[in-house]
Formats: C-alpha cells, sequence, structure tokens
DNA sequence: GGAATAGTGTCTGTGAGACAGTATAGG
DNA sequence: CCTATACTGTCTCACAGACACTATTCC
C-alpha cells in the first residue's frame, strides 16, 4: 500500500491510533493514567493507553470504546476532547503510525483496569511523569502529555471544564480546589466564590447542603450548562 | 494490510492527509482559498487545498509543503497551526482517508495558483462558501471550514494573530479593521487603539508613518513578539 | 476653510484583588 | 467557650465602553 504522488513524493498508508490522556485530581495533585506497556515496542515502559482506530469507527468513537477499557467507567459521565494529532515519520518505530491525541477529564474514579496490551493501569501525579524533563513514557508520550497539562490549564481559564473534575453535587470549595491544583497557586475563596456565582450556567444550585464533620454545612452545585466562561478567570501568572 | 486486533475488531491502514484553510482579508471580506477538484471524487466541485502527507514527512511539514504549492508563498510569512484531524469512515468514498486540517492565516495574497490535482485556485468569500448552511464543498471540508472559521475568530479574542492577516509595516486603523471583518461589528476606534497599544508585544512602532491620499498620516507598526493577548479583547456579543 | 482620517482625554460603570467581618456547624 | 469551615460586605484600583475633543494632512 505504497505508491508515488505526480509530484515526485512516495506516500505509504499509515496505522491510525487514538491515544488517550486521562487526567482525574486525586490526593491534591494532577494525575493521570498510565498503563505499563505489555508489549514491543517499550515494552515495560509506562504510556498512555490508547489503541488502534478501526475500520468503521469514528475517530472520537474510538477514544470513547479506549475510555471505556482502559477506566472501566461510561465515558458519557467525563469531558473528552480532541487534543492534536501526532505523527512524526520516526514516532513509532514498527511504521508510520499517526495518532490522534484526546483530553479525558474526569472526577477521582475507582482504580484503572489494565487493558489488552497492558500489564496495569495506574493513576500516577503528573508532575512525577514528568519530572527532570521528561522521556520516561513511550513514544512521543512526554510531548502528548505535557501538551494536554498546557491545555488543561488554559482552558480552566475560559471554559466551565473545571466542574469535570468534580463529581456531582460539589461545593464552591471543592471547585476552587480544582483550579489551587491545576495551577498551583492558591486562590481567595471570596473572590472565588463571587466570580463562579456570578457567572451565568457555570453551577446550578441544588437547594441540598453537605454535613462536614467540622465547620458550617456548604451549599451543593451541579455542573451548570455553560461551556465558556466569559469573562475568563485569568491565572495570576499569566497577567 | 488489514488484521483482526486482540479484542476482536478489525484495523485498516489509513491514508493521511493535511487540508488547508487559508484565510485572508480581501475587500473588506473574509475570503478562503479554494480549489476547484480536478479528478473524482466530486470532480469539479470546490474544496479546500491538501495532498497526501508522504512517507518521511511530518504533519507540519506536509501541511507547509502543500501551503507553498498552493499559493506560492512561502509558509514563513504565514500564521500556520493545526486546527484538527476528521476521520469518519466514510468521509471519503475511496476508502479510510483521515485528514489533518490546519487553519492559515495570511495577508492579501497573490492570486493563487492551481495545485496538481486542481483546475484552478480562487479566493472565495467565506460567507458564499458556507452559504445556506453549506453543503457545497467536497468531501467533509464545510464542517472543516466552519470551525476554522469559529477558531479563528476566537483565536483573535485571546491572541495576538490578527497581526497576521496585516502585512507589515501597518496601521492600527488595518489591525481594528481585520478584527472588524472577521467579526462582523465595528469597534470604538479610541477605546481599540488603547487596548492594542496597553497590551505589551502586541504591536511595535516602526518609527514611519503612512503618506495618505487624505487625512492625517498614520503611526506603522510592526507585529510584536507576544503571542497571548492578556487580558483578552472580547466580542461584545459574546459577553 | 473644509473634508478626511489619526489620535487624545475624560467620564463612568463593571469587575477583580485584598481583606475584614459574620454565620453555622461540632466539640 | 473554641475551632473549623462557609459565606458576606466593602474598599480600591484597573480596565472597558461611550463619546467629546484635538491634530495633521490634502484639497
Amino acid at each position: 500500500m505504497e505508491y508515488e504522488d505526480r509530484r515526485g513524493g512516495t506516500v505509504t498508508a499509515a496505522w491510525v491510533t487514538v491515544d488517550l490522556t486521562i487526567f482525574t485530581i486525586r490526593d491534591d495533585a494532577l494525575q493521570v493514567l498510565l498503563i505499563e506497556r505489555g508489549k514491543e515496542p517499550f515494552e515495560g515502559r509506562a504510556a498512555l493507553p490508547g489503541g488502534y482506530v478501526r475500520s468503521n469507527e469514528a475517530l472520537e468513537q474510538a477514544a470513547r470504546r479506549e475510555l471505556r477499557e482502559e477506566t472501566g467507567v461510561g465515558s458519557r459521565h467525563l469531558h473528552l476532547e480532541q487534543l492534536g494529532t501526532y505523527g512524526a515519520p520516526d514516532r513509532d518505530p514498527r511504521g508510520r503510525v499517526v495518532t490522534v491525541a484526546y483530553l479525558a477529564l474526569g472526577p477521582d474514579m475507582p482504580e484503572a483496569r489494565a487493558g489488552t496490551d497492558a500489564r496495569g493501569a495506574h493513576w500516577t501525579p503528573v508532575e512525577e511523569a514528568l519530572h527532570d524533563g521528561g522521556r520516561h513514557l513511550a513514544f512521543d508520550h512526554d510531548v502528548i502529555l505535557r501538551d494536554a497539562v498546557e491545555r488543561a490549564r488554559t482552558q480552566l481559564e475560559y471554559t466551565t471544564i473545571a466542574t469535570a473534575f468534580c463529581s456531582e453535587p460539589f461545593t464552591i470549595s471543592e471547585l476552587r480546589r480544582v483550579y489551587e491544583v491545576m495551577w498551583g497557586q492558591t486562590l481567595d475563596p471570596s473572590n472565588f466564590r463571587r466570580k463562579v456565582l456570578g457567572a451565568d450556567g457555570f453551577v446550578a444550585a441544588t437547594g441540598e447542603r453537605t454535613m462536614p464533620a467540622a465547620g458550617r454545612p456548604a451549599v451543593l452545585y451541579r455542573r451548570g450548562v455553560e461551556k465558556r466562561l466569559v469573562p475568563p478567570l485569568l491565572r495570576a501568572a499569566a497577567r
């Protein structure tokens, strides 16, 4: 499956895969689901979960299938978006493989189960996965992971996806904690509350309250309908 | 080049193409470069320029090559970014073809020349290309074009890419015109100027001035070094 | 001077940062 | 009472929208 195009270039067919960057917040840290590869290439190395796109499958459909297979969680409750496509000619030693990377966000999930080609799947703090500059993950997954982190951090500024990290119902404090963990900075509780409640459709009150061990009960909210956050909630460092 | 994976799905290799959405502003309208297809499928229909990714070519490299071939303009002066990847199983009647769409922005360019597989290349107002809901372009290019327009409009809010539409040097009024055309709304000249000049690295003064036929000469600027625009310049409708 | 376009100044409302103060629970 | 957490109010400054005004060119 190779031919010469009319301009003198050689064209080869490629395998198409999807790779998933699945984020959650656990133990006050951003964690990513990594598998340990069970076969060559990169056997034994950590990698993002993923797999081949099947013949009659759309790209996002393949991503949702992998998500289900790797996490055991129905993808309906998760935020899923296309992150970007990576296709350097030498990114996979087996041949030309182009991968479409997806970004998935969800609340703290049950411990992942291993996929078919993997020895095990584990939640790993992103800081650990990327420590001293990366080059720990298989293929170009360091790059993909770095891009995914940056995308997620930026998305928090301009969209309401932070709610995707919270299991419903949630409190404003829990939502604030998402921002604090993702950005590595504390936010003023008072100003944060004002911003979130003042933005139409960010969250919706349930009428319920928490019954905490200590402290005043907090009002509970669900995700709102609005996807964009206008005006945005900017990181202090970015200003 | 087809096999059954270990979970019972059939996997086929795919052809990988890049498609380009090349925008410019001409005659006070957003225009996109479209080719007329010279062969089946969709022979005679308008389409986005694009082509196969070659065996030893990176994706962006392929995009730059196509850009050069279609516009005759060196891609160094153009803004180029990956837009997204489209891979519905039936998007190309010839078989499985996954396309990586790129968004390119440039100042008004010389009339395009036809590519190898095309009868001709023409600048077309986007409004015309998408009129009454689309379904004019080949493949799923209507969808890609719509996504590209939306992406470009949004990027104007949060980044400094509007300068990519201006040929250097340019005036603040020319830059404002870019926003007005892209958003379909007029902006207050005074407030716009204050915003642009107040944002570090958006534009850089050249020290030169225009010599217009009528009116006061305007100060000329070049693109600044900053890519992000913080705080953003939001569309009125989006607020 | 008049037309045309560029550029300045200023008033006002909104929203964000800082932070003091109040509320409601358990012990 | 105290502690812990949730929530409210307020002061101030930065910034955006509206818009009046001034500047510089050609005719």
